[in-house]
RNA sequence: GUGAGCGUAGCUCAGUUGGCAGAGCAUCAGGUUGUGGCCCUGAGGGUCAGGGGUUCGAAUCCCCUCGCUCACCCCA
């Protein structure tokens, strides 16, 4: 209890008997994303911190106040990185993928970093999986990166989703917005909370999704920005709720629905699960059609999304829906003498070797021990060996299910129980 | 950063008005020659988160620190 190490505040140990739920979801993530055409790219864990003070904005909370940050001993400051977007349009521009025209698609899965007091689904190294498709500023691309956001979803068996959706415009109409809420915030600023004062002036659209009741209220009578798109921004989110519609996709428009990241441009969405307390979004992505260019590209329209890993998997878990995992051994090698302790390691190479899983006796106990461990790892199989069967050229094969056991040519082993095992 | 709740065996948790540190599960060993599960018997395992205080005596009462959990903020 008095350990002289601990895991670091918000971060978890992985253990043997549930990292394959992990594998399970990175398995469903690579293989629909590739259905959906999208390549994977694996970026660095940690980059220059400059590059998230651009794309995701000096003001954010990410940036502000929880980025890990450190100077190396080049005297260069770099970041952990807590979002997964900058990294890969950084890759994008350094490997001159938009020069090949057109349109690139990637996803990756990676580990991110915030400094932030653990809750319930978060953590200060957390997992996350995403897409970006760079290149194009077509509505239908908004829908496709949309469908495959659900569709991983939908293959790893959740059903207790909902799409939110909004569209939050562009550098041309949203600054008139801006002005008409605050407009409003200010004629109401006595009933509002002291975080909403603040957020006048550091975040004005937040005041959208603030939880305190009184405030929600209040702004249940804000201007809504649906009623400020300019004609291009509206007919794109009219497209895009269009698209889903004919996939069948259903969502929810949600005006108040702002994202914490300044690179946001018209469509934002959001993927929420009912099971999870109060940190409720599994998924969250939008178009950031000026980004590349903030990062020193050309101009090139673009959106993606990002899941969390482990929200995920606590939605699956209060769905039910983790996989069945089984980790049985298929053959236990068990000795009965000296003999038998010495012959082990060879017998055990060799039923691997034929592409069993096997493990044996490490433990010098009784070989009732060994059969008990045998049974706690579910051993279908076990061979047990003795100085008296080995003089034969015999083992014997105990089926665990049966209680049966028979003698078999040694050598022959492996191939009997490949067969058994089918 | 703010607030609340909780720290007793590997795990889940009891522990009375302050009076010898407990159970279940798990682990290990036995229950007659070289055979698992069920059952029976036994064993190991504790700085009661850490430090200080009150007291004849503290897991129990008080203070501080640390950790965990949940919520706010924010977000995946």
């Amino acid at each position: 209890m008095a350990l002289l190490f601990r895991r670091p505040k918000g971060t978890e140990d992985v253990l043997p008997d549930r990292v394959g739920y992990w594998q399970f979801l990175e398995g469903k993530v690579r293989e629909v994303a590739s259905r959906f055409g999208y390549g994977e790219v694996r970026t660095p864990t940690f980059e220059e911190a400059e590059l998230f003070a651009r794309s995701v904005g000096e003001d954010t909370d990410i940036v502000s106040k929880e980025m890990y940050t450190f100077e190396d001993r080049g005297g260069r400051l770099m970041a952990l990185k807590p979002e997964g977007t900058a990294s890969v349009l950084r890759a994008y521009l350094e490997h001159g993928l938009h020069k090949g025209g057109g349109l690139t698609k990637l996803y990756y899965i990676s580990p991110i970093f915030r400094y932030e007091k653990p809750q319930a689904g978060r953590y200060r190294q957390s997992h996350q999986f995403g897409a970006e498709a760079i290149g194009s500023g077509e509505p239908s691309l908004d829908v496709e990166v949309i469908d495959l956001a659900l569709s991983i979803y939908r293959e790893l068996g959740l059903s207790e989703v909902s799409l939110l959706l909004n569209s939050i415009g562009c550098p041309k109409c949203r600054p008139s917005y801006r002005q008409e809420l605050l407009k409003f915030a200010r004629a109401h600023r006595e009933e509002l909370c002291g975080d909403c004062r603040r957020r006048m002036e550091t975040n004005p659209l937040r005041l959208l999704d603030c939880k305190v009741e009184g405030c929600g209220r209040i702004m249940a009578q804000a201007p809504v920005i649906s009623q400020y798109l300019c004609d291009e921004c509206r007919e794109h989110f009219e497209e895009v709720k269009g698209g889903l519609r004919s996939l069948g996709i259903p969502y929810r428009e949600e005006s108040k629905l702002v994202r914490g990241l300044d690179y946001y441009t018209r469509t934002v969405f959001e993927v929420v699960h009912g099971g999870l307390g109060a940190q409720n979004a599994i998924c969250g992505g939008g178009r950031y059609d000026g980004l590349v260019e903030e990062l020193g590209g050309p101009p090139t329209p673009a959106l993606g999304f990002a899941g969390g890993v482990e929200r995920t998997l606590l939605a699956m878990e209060a769905e039910g829906k983790l996989p069945e995992l089984d980790e049985r051994v298929e053959v236990f090698v068990a000795y009965l003498d000296d003999p038998g302790r010495e012959a082990l390691p060879k017998v055990l190479s060799e039923l691997r070797r034929a592409g069993l899983r096997a493990d044996g006796s490490y433990t010098g106990r009784s070989l009732k021990s060994q059969l008990r461990q045998a049974d706690r790892m579910g051993a279908r199989y076990t061979v047990i060996i003795g100085g008296e069967e080995l003089a034969k050229g015999m083992a014997i094969v105990r089926d665990m299910e049966l209680s049966e056991q028979r003698e078999v040519p040694l050598d022959g082993t492996p191939k009997v129980l490949r067969e058994k095992l089918g």
